[in-house]
DNA sequence: CGCAAATTTGAACGTAGTCAACAAGTGTGG
DNA sequence: CCACACTTGTTGACTACGTTCAAATTTGCG
């Protein structure tokens, strides 16, 4: 029953009676997804936004030649559909990666929401710009590092995404992606994906098992994938007044 | 005397002239660099934000071994240091790469901004959302294409970005950049962005001489940039109403 | 149990990187 | 105005990381 956005938010700032009000609102419709299911197609007519409520989805681009990319994972309380705020179709397909429920929402409730809310306006941006960052570090990521260090770090990334919904994971997850899901998202082929988790594996930084990974070594794996922790240096002082 | 912020968002929405002067405030100070001049570093602490004025500045990454990527080009018009609205240090450095001015401004005029024009900060996030989407197609490049298309790409964006700010610009123009940049940004060596320009000149796509290219087959450029055009789908409908 | 999807492995290939040397510009001070 | 230093561009030879192709094996699922 609860509001997934809200949740994300209140993690960033303590919320008003109002804000949450405000926030449910947009949360007020469901869509379930079956695994596979695509929700959005890149030139797809465009005018409602999405809440992820349940599962994991994932962004990706399909390139002139077949191949694909995959641009970001979502997760519960990530927003979908943000280029309807520009673009009159949209600029990259959703599918989903699990079991997955979304909350559509109408993209002119962004308007209202910024007419009537400029501190819930404000995170929102601070939320958009996180998402900005996190596609800079992937584009340097594949700009300029080796298979090995791309492949960590992309287990990194999940485990620890994983880690903030369910505090229950340690060292042992399910990463729900197939070696080819991993191979479009950090600009490999499956089988050079297969090549690296084996070398991972051969050096000690994890096991496998039954589609289950095992992080054995956590700091070597985190030194093999550059990994940049920025939650730790959030700073949202400027923003204005809660209405 | 004008401001660069105003004409960029009086592209898209016809302005009030109360929104005029709320944009105009923003560049009230200016700062000038030379070529070559850093703005920002990496981690620096950071509490403004800029936009610039003139010429063209860069923004990028070191990465541990050394290596630098480069995320974006920058020209008059557009921000610096939105990472300064959720980060307490800068995630990205700038450095200019011609003479440039540039307006600093505090980043809680932004929470002002939002407070007072619903409309503005409407186009802001369009914009952020536009930065976002460039960074999503330069991903799929780093990912998915070969030396020759990003080559290609760049090439035909940096001409196109440039014939916004001057009608003039035709198929000849001058790139500004050293080929050590032009790798730099599309994730290659020097050395092979050399191979890969003569290439495209073997082709009869570019001819280049003293510093100035010149496309002389702009199809085939284009065809073999898998460039895509988005300025032609946008849409603000949904933007509320100016105040 | 049987099928389809996913993983694994090997061998050959190719794109892009590395190293090195040289040429061509560019700017500076004498 | 020239000499010198430094940056940038150019080219060749060699290397290596990651891809391609193909086949076998394992896993998940109806």
């Amino acid at each position: 029953m609860g509001s997934c956005f809200v949740d994300r938010i209140g993690e960033l700032i303590e919320l008003t009676a109002a804000e949450m009000v405000a926030l449910s609102g947009l949360e007020q419709r469901e869509r379930s997804l079956r695994r596979g299911a695509v929700l959005l197609r890149e030139h797809d007519k465009l005018a409602d936004m999405f809440i992820v409520r349940r599962g994991v989805l994932m962004s990706f681009v399909l390139l002139p030649d077949g191949s694909r990319q995959i641009l970001r994972f979502l997760f519960p309380g990530d927003l979908i559909g943000v280029s309807s705020l520009v673009y009159r179709t949209s600029t990259e397909s959703i599918a989903a990666l699990s079991e997955a429920v979304v909350a559509p929402f109408d993209r002119a409730l962004i308007g209202t929401l910024i007419a009537e809310h400029p501190r819930l306006t404000g995170v929102l941006m601070a939320l958009h710009e996180m998402e900005r960052v996190i596609l800079t570090d992937r584009l340097a990521a594949l700009g300029r590092t080796s298979a090995k260090v791309r492949v960590a770090s992309l287990l990194i990334e999940i485990r620890n995404r994983q880690r903030i919904d369910d505090r229950n994971i340690g060292a042992s997850f399910a990463l729900g992606l197939t070696q080819e899901e991993i191979g479009d998202a950090t600009g490999l082929t499956s089988v050079h994906v297969n090549r690296m988790l084996r070398q991972l594996e051969e050096e000690g930084m994890i096991s496998r098992a039954g589609g289950r990974f095992t992080i054995t070594n956590e700091p070597a794996l985190i030194r093999a994938a550059n990994y940049i922790d920025r939650s730790s240096r959030i700073d949202l002082g400027w923003l204005p007044a809660a209405k």
